[in-house]
RNA sequence: GGGCGGUUAGCUCAGCACGGGAGAGCGCUUGCCUUACAAGCAAGAUGUCACAGGUUCAAAUCCUGUACCGCCCA
């Protein structure tokens, strides 16, 4: 705000006038930075990195909150905090967008050649590649601005071209030709993972194929008809009765007029279709292995864009696979060789980026072998040293590495990195870190100089991804950022990527650094809908956490988040929800202009300690530890909705429902020693809970804070005395001293007392502001003595014009309420509904009569005696004392009740 | 087919690793513009803790099984 913080502030937080002024000063003042020199000790995070092309959504929302909040934690704690930022180059996505972009222009891809494509994308990049990094500063994420980094940046561009060569030069990367996952609209190949298997009804066409020499037929049972144009072979189970006399001969393939052999082979399944399956080697997985095992040809029927080649009869060439199904299902029914059509449910594989079905397809591609890599990647989490929370994700990420496929990383796209791999006039493979080595080897290889043809490939965007906890640090170079800061303390991701990036992640930290890459990864929820949908544009359920940001402050938005997050589980968000937090940031903005309000005379050296302090003070600075432990125990564990509860509810249900009232008449009183030492509680109380606030909500926390400052408030920051700003004052911290147990119990009763009589007006009717009399019976001492000191609390917190204290008279006409340790009644002039209040007593009297009779039961049982531990027993006899007691007084009500009727 | 998670108030979820008087927020009902806040204050109602067994003196919590919902993998 421009204007001048002493002067009043508006009613309402308006969190416009706020964010954006502080997150300037924040990077200004560079309160992000790490240092390797200092000797703190650190505390490292590496962002996931969010696609260049993206734009925020409400999950990486999530993500970036998380992260910010133990970021700042730590930074108050006096970690060297690091968190490095930075984007990926999403090869398919990125290059996706700019050929749309062409396609508007009416050019291409290929028009521009290659070199003027990436310049071209480098371009894009350069003009809207920070959108989403802009976005992160709107959710107030401090990470550490100087140490950005982008996967395709020269310093990363080493790492992954070292990680190569050396990889092949160990042979755990390989050039092979195996059927690959081909995407026919990209043209190109995609990892597994890429490969989405969606269920999907379909038919399964009954096709008979004619023996050889013979008047038989073989019926095959098949999804795919389109493929039996590469069909090499039929199988059969070895034990199948029905085809044993086939095996070893051939049929003749319709429509190709192929001679295709029988084979038995275990792969075919009796029970399914006609327990006959074609085999189609160069077009279906399983189909591969068959043909592997039994020695069948390969043929393959499509080009790179899934239509028909030349190896098919002319008359089908050309034909994509869609309508080639039609037509061979036409022409076999023709020819009388379609048996029947079956209505069947399978899976099809989908590409996850271009939506269209992916065609197993034979090509020359690089592989990682990731059966290696894995084997030092299960153990690090076997042992510990790298630990899942929750920790049941373990199991998953277990499943997948156990079970790996070599990961096909080369790509047929332009934007990433190319594979530094050269090849020579016969086709002689060079994979080293640059164009000069490779030529230095050729020489030496033939003995001459000669003309190397580069790979056009490029690599896996995951594949740079998995470098990014020590390439982001600077590595393959020496240097004190990776010394300090590797491995990593904690990663914080959802769940959908842990086999995408963080076992790859894992797996490569150990081969290049020798160690993990963090020592633990937080895997949170995704984010939902109110209804527990996923949130998709196309549904048009997505909320957009600018949006919330612009409608209710981006601290709003981070409180809700958290407090959402719970472990293991998924978010529904809503907009409700939302609301709900912004009004509690809204709370403690008028908890503090309230303080702010009566702040005149604050002495900033004035500490009250030990016996200064009333009760009240004692009770809220015992409330306010035991909340300084909660929160610090929920962070540290990544508990981050309890962290979010704690403070919540120490904020609005102790110190503003509660402590701010008591202390009211205080200063509104004469007494100027109380007033001073009210006050110091006061701020004290409130800065230390601005302090747990921050991590969670920086904005307002810093508005408050230095709207405080200018008063003389300071905290005290985590390097000098006062702190410059909350980022960086020292985080509050537990001191057993101020935990007072007595005052604690005080006022706990006194809420009590309080409650019951608030209660009993509510059931008389009676109008706030009209003060009455009550007549409380204590049952003991203490209980006496508590009600004394605190009369003018009692009577000013249950607006009461006085309390009348008796021993044993009941008052004739009240009503009456039964808490622990007093009666309390409230005086009635008029007639009030006998039969109501005699109905509320007798269901008190159920209730507990109910719990007593409980409490009877056990202490009856004598097996309960002998085996519950003593302290149980004990606690069981306490509550019978009381339950009889309260039992007792309210029969003397409800007899009283009668007799009046 | 294999694996994982869930089932607690009308809704969203804590509580369960370590068993001992069922909680929060939202919503709802009633009354209040009480000089921080109506984005507020006060009071109030609401539960076969999915079901069935078992262990135990004692089970929302531990064990076994069932049902339903969701996710991942093949």
């Amino acid at each position: 705000m421009s204007e001048n913080p002493k002067t009043e502030m508006d009613k309402v937080y308006d969190p416009t006038k706020v964010e954006e002024k502080w997150y300037k000063k924040w990077v200004e003042k560079g309160y992000y930075k790490s240092s390797s020199s200092s000797d703190k000790p650190p505390f490292t995070i590496v962002i996931p990195p969010p696609n260049v092309t993206g734009s925020l959504h409400i999950g990486h929302a999530l993500n970036n909150i998380l992260q910010d909040i133990l970021i700042r934690y730590k930074r108050m704690k006096g970690f060297d905090a690091l968190w490095v930022p930075g984007t990926d180059h999403a090869g398919i996505a990125t290059q996706m967008m700019v050929e749309r972009e062409l396609e508007k222009e009416g050019t291409s891809r290929t028009d521009l050649g290659r070199s003027v494509f990436l310049e071209r994308v480098w371009q894009w990049k350069e003009e809207s590649g920070d959108t989403i990094t802009r976005q992160l500063r709107r959710l107030g994420a401090l990470p550490n601005w100087d140490k950005e980094r982008f996967t395709m940046d020269e310093g990363l561009s080493n790492a992954v071209r070292k990680v190569f060569v050396d990889l092949y030069d160990q042979d755990l990367i390989y050039k092979d030709k195996r059927l690959v996952n081909w995407d026919p609209k990209l043209c190109t190949a995609i990892s597994d993972l890429e490969v989405e298997q969606r269920e999907a009804k379909g038919n399964l066409w009954h096709l008979k194929y004619p023996i050889e020499d013979s008047n038989e037929f073989i019926t095959v049972a098949t999804t795919r008809p389109e493929t039996m144009l590469g069909d090499t072979g039929v199988a059969v189970h070895p034990q199948d009765e029905r085809y044993k006399h086939l095996v070893g001969k051939n049929a003749i393939l319709p429509l190709v007029g192929r001679k295709i052999p029988i084979v038995a082979d275990e792969y075919s399944d009796p029970e399914k279709g006609t327990g006959a399956v074609k085999i189609t080697p160069a077009h279906d997985f399983n189909d591969f292995e068959v043909g592997q095992r039994q020695n069948l040809e390969m043929i393959n029927i499509f080009d790179s864009t899934a239509h028909l080649n030349d190896n098919v009869p002319e008359v089908y060439r050309g034909l994509d696979r869609f309508e080639a199904r039609k037509r061979i299902i036409e022409d076999m029914e023709g020819q009388g060789l379609l048996e029947e059509i079956e209505d069947t449910v399978h899976t099809v594989p989908y590409g996850d980026r271009s939506g269209v079905i992916i065609e197993p397809w034979l090509t020359d591609q690089w592989y990682v072998d990731a059966k290696m890599l894995a084997v030092e990647a299960i153990s690090c989490v076997e042992d510990g040293r790298v630990k899942f929370i929750p920790k049941y994700w373990e199991r998953t990420y277990f499943e997948w590495l156990r079970n790996i496929e070599p990961w096909c990383i080369s790509r047929q796209l332009w934007w990433g990195h190319q594979i530094p791999a050269w090849y020579g006039p016969d086709g002689h493979v060079f994979v080293k870190l640059s164009e000069e080595e490779a030529l230095q080897a050729s020489k030496e290889h033939y003995g001459e100089d000669v003309d190397l043809v580069r790979d056009p490939d490029v690599l896996d965007t995951w594949f740079s991804s998995g470098l990014w906890p020590f390439s982001t640090l600077g590595w393959p170079e020496v240097n004190p950022d990776l010394e300090k800061y590797y491995p990593t303390s904690v990663l914080v991701t959802g769940f959908d990527i842990i086999f995408f990036w963080v076992a790859r992640m894992i797996m490569q930290g150990i081969k290049f650094m020798g160690d993990v890459p963090f020592k633990e990864v937080y895997i949170h929820g995704l984010i939902r809908d109110e209804k527990g949908q996923k949130m998709s544009k196309t549904k048009g359920n997505v909320i957009d956490p600018l949006e919330v940001i612009d409608e209710y402050g981006a601290d709003a938005m981070r409180f809700s988040l958290t407090a959402l997050a719970t472990q293991g589980r998924d978010i529904k968000l809503s907009m409700p929800v939302i609301q709900g937090y912004r009004n509690f940031i809204n709370k403690i903005w008028n908890a503090s202009r309230f303080i702010i309000m009566n702040l005149e005379g604050y002495k900033a050296d004035l500490i009250p300690s030990g016996e200064e302090l009333s009760t009240s003070d004692k009770w809220i600075l015992t409330k306010l530890n035991r909340t300084i432990r909660e929160v610090e125990q929920s962070i540290e564990g990544y508990e981050f909705d309890k962290a979010a509860s704690s403070i919540y509810q120490f904020f609005w249900a102790e110190y503003c429902d509660w402590y701010l009232e008591l202390v009211k008449p205080v200063l509104y009183g004469e007494n100027e020693g109380d007033k001073q030492r009210t006050r110091s509680v006061l701020v004290k109380v409130l800065t230390t809970a601005l302090g747990l606030l921050h991590p969670i909500a920086p904005f307002v926390s810093e508005e408050l804070y230095q709207r405080l400052k200018s008063f003389g408030v300071h905290i005290k920051g985590v390097d000098d005395e006062i702190a410059d700003s909350i980022v960086v004052s020292a985080f509050p911290e537990f001191n057993e001293g101020e935990v007072y147990k007595d005052a604690e119990d005080e006022v706990e009763f006194i809420k009590d007392i309080v409650v019951a009589i608030r209660g009993l007006r509510a059931i008389v009717g009676l109008h706030p502001s009209e003060r009455v009399s009550v007549i409380l019976l204590p049952d003991n001492d203490i209980v006496q003595n508590y009600i004394t000191s605190n009369k003018g609390s009692i009577i000013n917190l249950a607006s009461l014009s006085g309390i009348e204290l008796v021993e044993s008279d009941k008052p004739e006409k009240a009503i009456a309420q039964v808490i622990s340790g007093v009666e309390v009644f409230l005086p009635i002039e008029g007639l009030i509904d006998i039969k109501k209040e005699s109905q509320r007593i007798k269901k008190e009297l159920g209730k507990i009569t109910k719990d007593l009779e409980q409490t009877e039961k056990k202490l009856s049982d004598s097996k309960f005696l002998d085996r519950a531990p003593e302290d149980v027993v004990e606690k069981e006899k306490e509550k019978f004392e009381e339950f009889s007691t309260q039992k007792k007084k309210l029969e003397e009500v409800l007899s009283k009740l009668d007799e009046i009727q």
